[in-house]
DNA sequence: CTTCGATGTCAACGGTTGTTGGCCTACAGT
DNA sequence: ACTGTAGGCCAACAACCGTTGACATCGAAG
């Protein structure tokens, strides 16, 4: 009210603001739910801000859905521990941060949801992979599978909310995944 | 063309039609971008027809997303050879019919459609987790864990199509998610 | 003080969606 | 042969969507 706020700093308060609101909706209800004026409506401006801040509702989603793994150096990780760390690290990075929430729902449907998420493990988890590569060739294939046990968890426990998966203590979770991980990474199939 | 088809079998035929049309459609488009009208197309039939025969678009997914897992008898299985067996049936019953894409695409954004995926696997995983019932306190966990990497792979392969999950062969996969599942239906958390 | 550009608001457009009611047609029961 | 009725089609409605353009407002540079 009294102190008038510097003008650069505006903008940039509501883009923040529309990025936040977008989150929100595009991780409660999906790409197509997730409706431009309903996200405006949370952000408190116009639906025509958006428009100009993001260009479309493709470039918002593209912009809300940026996502960093944040994943640890594995390189000082005692190898029989890989799964372990991996599995802890993912379930607290999904629990704190919606934006993968927001990611999941709507590559179900969206295309270029899919082509990000896609992106996402392939880049990131894929390198992490290599780095203590010890089967370049599999390199690919065993960021698959872990890909493929980590989604299903978070599918099952903040998508779907099947019951158990979401009563269970997240370190009990860990407890559960962590040798699914560890076999994915480091053992052979077949046991 | 030359023999006139009886009144009450047509009805039926347009019915089926119109099922297996959405069907397609929901599993390729989702819930939302699946539109009453190109079902309606694809069946070769008025859009209004299938509000007669259905009443909504919820009502029509409803129908459409019938769906029974066919879980084999586990009791006459031998039980090292549980999640083997498992495995197979559940990618052998996802590659030949696409109502369970359907599903899993459509309860990413649509509560109904949640709703009807936890029925299917509160339901009949779980009964069919209990027949070899060495653990009736862990049943519900136990279930949910194997749904958590079941779906986990449907996703991946089926949905967001990630490469090295697309690519591989179906008896390749059963040898990776097996042993996991076996720890699931009869191991104990941390190995 | 004036001027200019960025910030924000308002109203509207064109298109698509689920859904509805009226109408035509052709078959089954009498 | 006649009639009622169910299958099928057409046109339209009301609501909502993303998107656009014109207009107001206000802070800062000259």
């Amino acid at each position: 009210m009294a102190t008038a706020t510097p003008r650069t700093q505006r903008s940039d308060a509501t883009r923040a603001a529309i990025l936040r609101a977008a989150r929100e909706r595009f991780a409660a209800d999906g790409y197509e739910r997730a409706t431009i004026r309903a996200i405006a409506a949370d952000a408190r401006i116009d639906p025509s801000m958006v428009m100009r801040y993001y260009g479309s509702k493709e470039g918002l989603f593209a912009a809300a859905a940026e996502f960093d793994l944040r994943l640890p150096e594995l390189t000082d990780v005692p190898p029989e521990q890989l799964g372990e760390v991996l599995a802890r690290h993912f379930l607290h990075r999904w629990e704190g941060d919606e934006t993968m929430a927001a990611l999941l729902r709507a590559a179900s449907t969206n295309p270029g949801a899919a082509e990000k998420m896609r992106g996402i493990f392939a880049d990131q988890l894929t390198a992490a992979v290599a780095t203590f590569g010890t089967d370049p060739a599999g390199t690919a294939q065993r960021a698959g599978l872990v890909a493929a046990q980590i989604l299903g968890l978070a599918l099952t426990r903040y998508i779907v909310r099947l019951p158990p998966m979401v009563e269970m203590a997240p370190e009990e979770l860990v407890a559960w995944v962590a040798p699914t991980l560890q076999r994915y990474l480091t053992g052979n199939p077949g046991r």
